[in-house]
DNA sequence: CCGTGACGAGGCACCGTGTCTCGTCGGTAA
DNA sequence: TTACCGACGAGACACGGTGCCTCGTCACGG
């Protein structure tokens, strides 16, 4: 997401810039993050953002990443349905409890217009989310726990589509009942 | 969606409004265009398009209605199964081989920082389409078909979201296939 | 026949973007 | 020590989109 050579960059300024960032899409939403405004508030120049990143969702994603994308991920050993479930309270807790976590939603939508954010959401958000989730499923379907006749990525859908749904087109609540109910009736879906 | 008397307005105007903002919007994107492009490309003054509709997004979701929202609907009286599949490739042949319907992904994007739009969308495209098949399922477990221990708008959930997260996430294809596959694992999720 | 109100057209202030130019300052090499 | 180099903060600038306002025109209805 950044062309030159970071080591160059001001570690001060950096910083500061991505607390600034993330300090205006946390109190007043993504429409509200400006490159002046960050520049402002981070007490930088204008012309150090545009040095470094090719645009304000470049920032704010960096910052967002910067600030939310934390573990610790769930642990191994489970049964199929307990590091299923557990990764999914994982994503609610992040999306609904987390600080910031819900401004994703806002993220996502910019990427509907900025291929580059897409790319970099799909690549450095939601793929390190799906992975141990893919490993979890191929375990589980080479055990014989679960069907093996279904496209992985399929059956991930299955479970990760509904929580986005709500978020992005619903506008429907998501919470832990709902949640449960998706992970019982995708888990009868895969049932062998 | 509009504050004043519709009958004061001037139908030309109005057709010529819509079908210059649906046709940037299908050739250019939903960033491309501006109320300056549409009221040129109407030959029209911008004065006009503030008159009627609050925002871009107000003009532009209107125009997609236009020419977008299109049945026929699928009929009555066949099989849960057979309704559900035949709604869910309704949606697919909207999104993917209509004429600008691949353009409501953008739309649904802008809404996730337009309250107004996503009010709109909710209320005039999704609901329009979940409540048929709502109807279905409720027959479907009213009959003894499918389960009725599940919330129906949970269980609608599970066939609405997959296409909608590869559209708007993922960005991974949705064609027949794939459909089919996630209506099958839907209905075995469902089976009594 | 006259008033009302929407119309097309154009002007205007405001804001965000992205580029450019200053003068300054710290780190590096001669 | 001194001279250089490049990033830095700050500010000016052109450009484009928004939303509001004001013209003069024109169709409709009382």
């Amino acid at each position: 997401m950044l062309a030159p050579d970071p080591a160059r960059r001001s570690q001060e300024s950096w910083r500061a810039i991505l607390d600034a960032a993330f300090a205006i899409l946390d109190e007043e939403g993504y429409q509200a993050v400006t490159m002046s405004r960050i520049a402002a508030r981070a007490g930088v120049g204008r012309q150090t953002l545009y040095r470094w990143w090719p645009s304000k969702a470049a920032v704010v994603f960096e910052a967002f990443l910067d600030k939310v994308n934390t573990g610790p991920f769930p642990e191994e050993g489970a049964s199929f349905p307990e590091r299923l479930r557990a990764h999914v309270h994982g994503f609610l807790a992040l999306y609904v409890d987390g600080s910031g976590g819900h401004r994703l939603r806002e993220l996502i939508g910019a990427a509907q217009t900025d291929p580059e954010l897409a790319r970099a959401l799909s690549e450095q958000w939601f793929e390190p989310r799906r992975a141990p989730v893919r490993q979890a499923l191929l375990d589980a379907q080479r055990a014989g726990d679960v069907r093996a006749d279904v496209d992985p990525d399929t059956a991930l859908d299955l479970v990760f589509a509904p929580l986005h749904y709500r978020l992005l087109v619903s506008g429907e609540p998501v919470d832990a009942a709902y949640v449960d109910t998706v992970v019982d009736l995708c888990l009868a879906a895969l049932a062998s």
